[in-house]
RNA sequence: GGGCGCGUAGCUCAGUGGGAGAGCGCUCGCUUCACACGCGAGAGGGCGGUGGUUCGAAACCACCCGCGCCCA
């Protein structure tokens, strides 16, 4: 037995031993001296770190390795680096509930900073910013390693010292280096204007992050008075959801063509409540259908009412505050002019410093008690948009916030969508959907605290004015910079705050406006050129945000396509189908699974998910995976320990007919792969594995330990050569099992060996290869029919049959007996009888029953 | 309301113009010298519905129904 076939294989310590081997290797080092036709560079999604991996991100990630294992067998240099997600919100929020504080950036830094012993998440502790970014480079740096850990259980062929992380040096600067670029360019730019709010977080959102979640409410129905009189005919009846914003009103309007209000289009009418007068315009959007077909336009209601408030040219009257309370308002100044200022004022006291739930209610009673609600609010369910991480409804606060140009480019966007080759196809739909979706400019910048500072100072005019118009921007080579801390161009520290001095901007960058960057910042400085890059994987969840930002960024900055190819993985659905999220308390986390099945085995269920399908959770697969896995190994172990060395000549029909074969699964797995779609691949060749096992190897079996030397030769060279395709074919499906029974019989790594080739398989000898394969067909065809004889006569599979009839047309017949002596000692038959007929039977005569 | 996808055996899914298939589960049998983490066999559906194209449709077209996702 060659020293490297263990007489009892098993699965148990692989992973162990590999993964260190791997690694000590370099096995999957990326090489930096290859050609630039070799190059094949893979844009990771970096995994948000706040947080735990679960099957959906082993699933997409499984694909991704698969894709660049493949590569890496056909003689490419893949690039295959991993990033960390780690700026941002959820990093925040993790780190407030994990030590149980609060960032507060008007506390001093405290060098001697430790985190509460008990985390109390009612009773947080208030840190100042630079410990507040400690505490979250300190809790991310120990969730990475948690995570690279995982990773390298699955055996994903990273290279582990190509890893970036959002929040990382790198990511700053080539973040804070696009971003000057843009603002260059005036494609950044900075404007006061409504914008998304969220009022726990207290940060300006993007649409792209918006969410739809369906909420109660109650539409009440209200009177706005006729200025002029006109009695109570002459009021104007409005339905909202809303009342709270009452104060805010601007404007009510109708549909233009709703016969209903034309009278009352023009004119002006008073709020409710407060009795400020408002105009009664009309707008094309407005639903006539919807309630009494006139609407109120509050500063700001909603995006419609930003929408309204554009186009029209209405004022602002703004009573919302970021914390999401209603703000002070100063009755009887400019804009706020009621008939009754004694009143106005009254009654707004009930609401101020009110949450917007709570001046919602109260305003109902208000409005009941002054007579100006018609009925009682009708409950009615209604889809509120929410910050996709929020907990309360976004609202629209005007503040000053950093742009990027995005509508503008819009059909350039669509065209680079089109330029791009996505798997599956269909999903290009979605992204210009999104696309065609975009209602404004993209919102970068957040009032947060942990993620990249804009590198931008204003200066401080001598009246103590900030200079918002006239951002200083930091040199390039200065980047990254922390404006809080360090000082622009030309100006001492001693004049930040000061009048003719300076200060810096105070907000960080949206978490999209780094990982959009992705592709510079896994490729910048690897020793090649690596931009744009071959291939963007990620979920289709993700289109609008991370694939959509990315397309633009690269547009707008060098103005290319960032990545030829975009593989689209879909989710991990719960056995319900449905999705799974931490809300819903059915995310299942991979490690368990790992050390259950064995990370080839949980490979090949995520590799067996289709690429852009959404797959259900299923452990059954995984358990398939690792009989896959024990079946290679074990096949593996019977054609090559003690097998005799491989002949020059496949002598047998039925070799060449299995080879011819294998050579069609072959080019099958490879086209396969070439479209992206690992899945086929691994079903091609799994399903051709297990009728190889069961039918090829039984039927070679006496030949394969027959004493003549040559027959034995022969029957080796075919075995070798099959085994050794299976084993590649497998390779980026199940890592640690190829690379073991690889070990056994060939040097180096499987990993690092040719992804095979149909050619290689000596086909030129098979000159009568459609005959040969006919023989193949019918030789299996047989031995199935004598096993379900001896089956059904519930006779072990080695009994004896005494004659086996076979009818079939001549053709296949002369093929049968190409295959016939291999299936005489398969089977054990003494007889076998070939009789010409037009349909296929066969009769089984067993022999006597042994006493 | 619009877009995309899906609907094939109890379950998970493959099959894109000419035999309705695989795996799991179930039932029965088999210590077979690679494998009991195994081997062999069996039962089980007529491919969501209707109409059309075609000599022929699970597959192509139209409409409808159901489910999911994305976007309003």
């Amino acid at each position: 037995m060659p020293a490297g076939v263990p007489e009892r294989p098993t699965l148990d310590g692989l992973e162990e031993k590999w993964s260190e081997r791997w690694e000590r290797e370099g096995r999957y080092r990326f090489d930096r001296s290859a050609p630039p036709e070799k190059l094949f560079s893979i844009d990771t999604p970096p995994p948000t770190v706040s947080g735990a991996l679960h099957v959906g991100h082993v699933f997409s990630y499984t694909h991704t390795d698969a894709v660049a294992r493949y590569r890496r067998m056909c003689g490419r240099a893949v690039f295959y680096p991993m990033g960390w997600d780690d700026n941002g919100l959820p990093t925040e929020r993790r780190v407030q509930n994990y030590f149980g504080v609060r960032c507060d950036p008007s506390v001093l830094y405290d060098p001697a900073f430790s985190p509460p012993a008990q985390p109390s998440d009612e009773r947080p502790v208030s840190v100042s910013r630079p410990n507040f970014v400690e505490l979250c480079l300190q809790l991310t740096d120990s969730d990475e390693q948690v995570f690279e850990a995982l990773w390298r259980r699955l055996g994903l062929s990273v290279d582990w010292s190509m890893t970036y992380t959002t929040i990382g040096e790198r990511a700053q600067r080539i973040s804070q280096r696009s971003f000057l670029r843009l603002m260059a360019r005036g494609q950044a730019y900075q404007l006061e204007a409504p914008t998304l709010w969220d009022v726990d977080f207290q940060t300006a959102v993007a649409q792209a992050e918006l969410e739809d979640r369906e909420r109660p409410g109650a539409m009440h129905r209200v009177r706005f008075h006729a200025v002029d009189g006109g009695g109570a005919d002459a009021d104007a009846l409005v339905d909202t959801t809303r009342p709270e914003l009452i104060a805010a009103c601007v404007a009510l309007l109708a549909h233009p063509e709703d016969g209903r209000h034309r009278q009352l289009i023009g004119r002006d009418v008073l709020t409710p409540l407060f009795a400020v007068r408002v105009p009664v315009l009309s707008h094309r959007l407005v639903e006539p259908d919807k309630g009494t077909g006139l609407v109120m336009v509050c500063t700001f209601g909603d995006l419609t009412d930003v929408v309204w408030w554009r186009e029209l040219g209405l004022p602002v009257r703004s009573v919302l505050s970021p914390d999401g309370r209603l703000a002070p308002v100063a009755w009887g100044a400019p804009g706020w002019e009621a008939q009754d200022l004694q009143r106005a004022r009254a009654r707004y006291a009930e609401l101020e410093g009110l949450t917007i739930n709570q001046a919602r209610r109260r305003s109902a009673e208000l409005l009941a008690e002054a007579g100006e609600s018609v009925g009682e609010p009708q409950p009615v369910m209604r889809a509120v948009k929410f910050f996709e991480k929020g907990e309360r409804p976004v609202e629209i606060i005007t503040s000053r916030q950093w742009f990027v140009r995005t509508l503008e480019h819009r059909d350039a966007l669509i065209e680079r969508g089109r330029e791009l080759r996505w798997h599956p196809p269909y999903m290009r739909a979605r992204f210009e959907d999104w696309v065609n979706g975009l209602s404004g400019d993209w919102c970068i910048s957040r009032q947060r605290f942990f993620g990249v500072p804009f590198p931008v100072w204003y200066p401080i005019d001598a009246q103590g004015e900030v200079r918002y118009e006239e951002p200083i921007g930091a040199h390039e080579d200065q980047l990254p910079v922390d404006p809080s801390t360090e000082v622009p161009p030309g100006y001492q520290p001693e004049q930040r705050g000061q009048a003719s001095g300076f200060t810096g901007d105070p907000d960080v960058m949206d978490t999209w406006a780094t990982s959009s960057l992705t592709p510079q910042i896994a490729s910048e400085g690897r020793g090649q050129d690596l931009f744009p890059m071959e291939l963007r994987p990620q979920a289709h969840d993700i289109i609008r945000t991370w694939l959509f930002t990315t397309i633009l960024r690269s547009h707008l900055d060098p103005g290319v396509l960032p990545w030829r190819h975009a593989a689209i993985s879909g989710w991990v659905l719960d056995p319900d189908r449905k999705k799974m999220s931490k809300s819903r308390g059915n995310v299942v986390t991979p490690m368990h699974l790992l050390e259950e099945y064995g990370a080839d085995a949980v490979r090949y269920w995520a590799a067996s998910g289709r690429p852009g399908a959404d797959t259900a959770f299923d452990s059954q697969q995984m358990r398939v995976g690792r009989r896959l896995a024990v079946k290679l190994l074990n096949a593996s172990r019977f054609a090559l320990a003690d097998l005799a060395p491989a002949g020059e000549q496949l002598a047998h029909p039925l070799d060449r007919a299995l080879l011819a074969r294998l050579a069609a699964v072959v080019d099958d797995a490879t086209y396969s792969f070439e479209d992206y779609d690992y899945a086929r691949a691994l079903e091609r060749t799994e399903s051709f594995f297990w009728w190889y096992c069961d039918y090829y190897l039984e039927l070679v079996k006496a030949r394969r330990y027959d004493p003549s030397p040559s027959v034995a030769a022969a029957v080796s060279l075919a075995l070798r050569s099959s085994l050794s395709v299976f084993q590649r074919l497998f390779a980026p499906f199940l890592p640690f099992v190829a690379e073991e029974v690889w070990s056994w019989w060939q040097p180096g790594s499987v990993h690092a060996a040719p992804w095979p080739e149909a050619t290689e398989l000596g086909l030129a000898s098979a000159v009568d290869g459609a005959r040969e394969e006919e023989a193949l067909a019918i030789t299996a065809d047989v031995l199935r029919e004598v096993r379900k004889a001896k089956s059904q006569a519930r006779r072990k599979m080695r009994a004896p049959v005494a004659q086996v009839l076979v009818r079939d047309t001549a053709a296949r017949l002369q093929a049968l007996e190409l295959g016939s002596d291999d299936l005489l000692r398969a089977a054990v038959i003494e007889q076998l009888e070939l009789v010409p007929g037009d349909e296929f039977a066969v009769e089984v005569q067993l022999g006597e029953e042994a006493a």
